[in-house]
DNA sequence: TTTAATGCAAATACTTTGCAGGAAA
DNA sequence: TTTCCTGCAAAGTATTTGCATTAAA
């Protein structure tokens, strides 16, 4: 049951190893790529079982996918423009590690994003 | 724009102040309230804005209000069984802060949760 | 009367599933 | 052949919105 379609792998590395489903798909419709968009879930749902990547939500509900063992880093959104910037987690995952010890937490990751308006808007 | 309609914040209490809407919408409607499913999402949103419960995501993307303290806060939840912790920031605060300042950004927010397996699960 | 609340129905968006055609083994 | 991969179309679920009706002020 190999379906970690490796075009669908690639494009979420270069996709910065977080993004969701349909952004994949967006992504590789845009260079070309002929795939429908189930098969883009149902790699992705292999690739999550195969612990290769891991599932966040945004928001708004919609899955993002991200690569384990990628460069992990967090988000700074523009509420105007939508421009994001990639940051450094720095003392966040020291926070949210500690945190998780101390309430006998395993299996442990952790989301943070900030967003506001940028000098622009 | 009053829309924090009593009886849809009486039914979240009673769910333990942690439900979806489409929860405590059924669960109205087993108590024989007579109440639309678009009043129940219009007034939790209500509740939202007036930051009298806050929103989270549970693993399949379905939104759970929760009634909060007010105080500023983040969420430890467990992937297993839901069960959710209300945690300090801590240095995430100055993080987010700190970043936002250095990229220029203003009027400045931002989320942060932790997530994994409790003791239990 | 003027304003706001309500809820049905339709629209949206994301995601999953049924199924048939095609590629690979 | 037999098994797996694909992707269209349809179904499913959560959520939002348009709009006409009703209740409240």
């Amino acid at each position: 049951m190999s379906r970690s379609n490796p075009r669908v792998l690639n494009t979420l590395e270069r996709a910065g190893g977080f993004a969701s489903a349909q952004e994949v798909y967006r992504l590789m419709q845009r260079e070309g790529e002929s795939i429908g968009l189930t098969t883009v879930y149902r790699a992705l749902q292999s690739l999550v079982n195969d612990k290769i990547v891991d599932v966040l939500r945004r928001d708004d509900g919609e899955a993002i996918y991200r690569l384990c063992g990628g460069a992990h880093h967090h988000h700074l959104v523009c509420k105007g423009c939508g421009d994001t910037v990639e940051i450094e987690g720095g003392s966040v995952e020291k926070w949210a590690t500690g945190i998780a010890q101390e309430h006998g937490f395993r299996d442990v990751g952790h989301t943070a994003e900030i967003f506001g308006l940028c000098a622009k808007c």
